[in-house]
DNA sequence: ATATGTTTAACAAACGTTTGCGAAACGGTT
DNA sequence: AACCGTTTCGCAAACGTTTGTTAAACATAT
């Protein structure tokens, strides 16, 4: 329609020096009229560069992990990436299959969280072999030689049984998750090393919200003075359990967990917990991705700071 | 390596007729072998066909929104689509933008939840102009021609005062949202219709969580029996002035909402609710994005039906 | 007038597929 | 030996870009 040849036009619509400011406008108004978009799919076939990213969590109906995606969406867009979103379901099949889309799709990389009965880590090998960045979030396979982003379980649980120290508590039920994940072992190592030895300590591992109900019912039942919770999950199901007894907290009975933040704040009062952010660990997550995109080969293992938000709770 | 052409391998990947049995196992096997993955640009540069759904959402981070996405992502893998996620924090300049890389990536299709407030719908009718389906879903625009699928806004509204009215309460706060959407409007406008006329009932709006849980400890002071709930936001508010105010549930007050699910089952006892499921929604989206896809060009106005889950709070 | 340099833009190859069409190879029939 | 029908496969164009190289056009200096 200009009487231009295509390169001209590809010049143009991108600012390359070698095509006159007139012929730069002209093209401009055209493609405007026309509003004209390029085809990523051309695009990135020529230049094979995607500015796309997978990113492969158990499930999106999470409170860590919606916050988690909402923070790297977040990131990619201001850095003109996209987002491709995977769940596994905890099913390491899927897990292979959302892989496989990954690669299929020639993502820039991907960010992962294992499903927790992940044992293969072949799969992950192969990107590494294509120079495809993989960062590991929150729950991150037990090797070395990869890039994760964690938060810091040792502090948190450090921070949350230090707590308890100060103000003096004489029995406390700690309730964990699954024994057999990594960031159980190391909140439980954390905090049995960080209470106080005249502190009366019980530790558990509720399975899920509804173990952790049995657990702190029978905590009540045993008169103990504080509950501590490693998580969300755990968090619920203790609530459940001090609502349905019908005691004041922090009077009757105190909590304090490790959380996202959000659950802690539906009740009254707010419970006191040590915060673990799905939205910074968003942050961090990208910020270790770009610092692959750019060429660094260095593997690295970062952790977001926790910090104590008081509630009233203790 | 096989001494075969392109086309011939191309033909064997995928099992045409001309190819004999023995070539297309070799190629298999080699395939295998090279762990060869097909390049998704290049496919969808040759054939224009994308195999991939666009998802605009003010935020992911939502009780409501991340099961959605949850849902349509499930359906999205067991048909052969890719998702992007794109987030519109609410902002209309931002969901231009998403609307763009939607474009560039050549969508297949996009579900698109409006931000509360967009009011310009041109760039939704420059997808319609290019065939691409587009499925709002929850805040839908108040137009016709277009596919919408919401969740029961009358019936649910219905539902709760309904029950309120079995219950014989006497003096109802009864909390909505934003007064301007068209989601509030609905609800209200059914359930001022439907609740019984000598319960007194007093409709408010509430912006946010904070401004329900003030309206929430306002009703309590004037000896309101019943709160009734529009959105999980609003659940959580009223519930944090009940718990502030030591009250039984449902013994000196009952609370209905309509809900998720979520939110009613983390307290003690668990809320009543009318639930609206983001899961639900999502695989009534999906079906309905399927029939345009396969080139129905009927507009439809689905919407799921709503039932009453029992908790014990009123 | 020629040489030199600069600006501007066109040509063509390439990215990895798909697919219509044509052709070689083979077997069988006259 | 000539013909025909099948089976099996290769050629080449096309999708929409990017980019190295070349070339035309023009201006300036000799």
């Amino acid at each position: 329609m200009l009487g231009l040849s295509i390169s001209t036009i590809s010049r143009a619509l991108k600012n390359h020096p070698d095509i006159s400011e007139k012929t730069k406008q002209r093209v401009n108004e055209l493609a405007t009229a026309l509003d004209y978009e390029p085809n990523s799919n051309a695009i990135q076939l020529r230049t094979s560069k995607s500015n796309l990213f997978g990113l492969i969590v158990p499930t999106v109906s999470n409170f860590f992990y919606d916050s988690f995606i909402a923070s790297v969406e977040e990131e990619s867009r201001k850095n003109n990436y996209s987002l491709m979103i995977l769940q596994s379901g905890e099913d390491p099949a899927i897990e292979m299959q959302n892989l496989k889309l990954c690669r299929q799709n020639r993502v820039s990389g991907v960010f992962t969280c294992l499903s927790s009965h992940t044992i293969n880590m072949d799969a992950f090998t192969k990107f590494k072999d294509l120079d495809i960045p993989v960062i590991f979030f929150d729950l991150v396979p037990d090797v070395q030689g990869i890039n994760k982003v964690c938060v810091a379980d040792v502090l948190s649980a450090t921070i949350a049984a230090n707590t308890i120290n100060e103000k003096k508590k004489k029995k406390v039920w700690a309730i964990f998750g699954k024994p057999n994940l990594s960031i159980t072992k190391r909140r439980l190592e954390a905090f049995k090393n960080n209470i106080d030895d005249d502190i009366i300590t019980t530790l558990h591992h509720a399975n899920n919200t509804l173990e952790a109900e049995q657990f702190t019912t029978e905590a009540i039942k045993q008169q103990a003075d504080t509950i501590f919770c490693m998580s969300d999950e755990i968090l619920v199901g203790a609530m459940k359990a001090i609502q349905k007894a019908s005691l004041k907290i922090p009077g009757d009975i105190a909590v304090i967990a490790i959380s996202n933040g959000f659950i802690p704040k539906l009740y009254y009062p707010e419970i006191t917990y040590v915060e673990t952010s799905g939205y910074k660990l968003g942050k961090l997550a990208f910020i270790s991705m770009m610092a692959c995109i750019a060429g660094s080969t260095f593997t690295q293992e970062l952790t977001i700071e926790s910090m104590l938000i008081e509630g009233g709770s203790i």
